[in-house]
DNA sequence: TCCCTAGGTTGACACTGTCTACCTGAGCCG
DNA sequence: CGGCTCAGGTAGACAGTGTCAACCTAGGGA
């Protein structure tokens, strides 16, 4: 008996979205194949036809999360100017981030699936990284590929480190005024382009 | 029947103790206090004299972590030249990370017991953030306290998105050489420096 | 038409967190 | 001194989970 209307790729599918249901309600923790199985009327062992185990549902959910992270990076607005570009670049992380906490969380949230039982998952995992270093190649003065790897760690560093800061609850408890909170990214941006010589207007 | 040779102090103690260790071996995931009770040779309810939930052991668990932290983060060097002092301060806080990655995943890592059931949980976690923002105040030109929270949020953004990337398998997948990441600490805690406006030599 | 396989169902098992009842020893008070 | 209370244990039960194993059915291919 194939799930709800359709083939059995829809009950796949209806696996993963039902997963990222639970989580995105729930969290991580509250996953469980059986609860998906009864959501979506199956028996319970009918996920394991599709998904090996926890893990592997889990590590499909974070690998799309990677996928749609990558797909929204390359739709970002771009410039000319380099570091226009880079600010631009920044600007998308987090967007995507504040956007969707749900899959930002998921991509580097612990524990992940191990990446080397997964490999698909992590597919495009590198891709923000790979474009932050390929922007950043592009600022003046560039010249040595370690120096950009330094500066893309350190570009990378701080959008990571400001997504990952504002999506828990650390900045209200810190007393940081929303009004400085709305700041922030716009302040941060500025703070890297600084950083890595902007030339001042 | 106390735990091995003491008083019911000892037993709570031997939990937490047991449960870091746990976590350390496998992960958060892997916690389970009927195993902490069989590895301490009490009956598997035992625990729960002294912690009423598993969540209730592993807040305390990270409740540790944060005042570690702290203390840690107190002890560092210091210097009277503002810009130099924040270095020592990045430098301190990246050590630490390096030196108890488990520690500082604890802190940082999702899901966390919630802190409204747990308050005693974040009795230090509010350290790190404060310590930045006062030796940021030190800075040069900091004279509105938004901007001084602005900033501290900027640097924390990075100190603390470099100690949480150092610590995933990420930087080998993504082919970043070994020397870059040694360099890291060092070349990110400069660009925080420039960011900042610290004069240049 | 027959066989194989994909994709389901069902039941079992071991493990977990938590609830409940019970026990013992120590300390305190009358 | 004896009784009571409580802290801190033991043991058993229950519900839920992930996973293993056996079985079934329908569809497709030879």
């Amino acid at each position: 008996m194939a799930a709800k209307g359709g083939k059995s790729g829809d009950l796949r599918e209806a696996c993963v979205k039902q997963a990222l249901a639970i989580i995105a309600k729930d969290g991580i923790d509250a996953l469980s194949l059986r609860d998906v199985a009864r959501r979506l009327g199956v028996s319970h062992q009918a996920p394991y036809k599709h998904f090996p185990s926890r893990d592997h549902i889990l590590a499909e959910v974070v690998g799309r999360a990677y996928a749609g992270f990558a797909a929204y990076l390359e739709k970002r607005s771009r410039s000319d100017d380099p570091y226009e570009d880079l600010g631009l670049l920044g600007r998308c992380y987090l967007d995507y981030a504040q956007k969707h906490p749900l899959h930002y969380q998921l991509m580097f949230g612990t524990p992940l699936p191990d990446p080397a039982e997964h490999p698909e998952m992590m597919d495009k995992a590198e891709h923000a990284f790979a474009t932050l270093r390929e922007t950043i190649a592009k600022l003046p003065g560039r010249a040595p590929a370690a120096s950009v790897d330094l500066d893309a760690l350190y570009a990378w560093s701080v959008v990571h480190g400001l997504a990952s800061i504002l999506q828990t609850r650390a900045t209200q408890q810190l007393g940081i005024r929303k009004a400085t909170i709305a700041e922030a990214t716009a302040h941060t941006l500025s703070r890297i382009g600084a950083a890595l010589g902007r030339p001042r207007n």
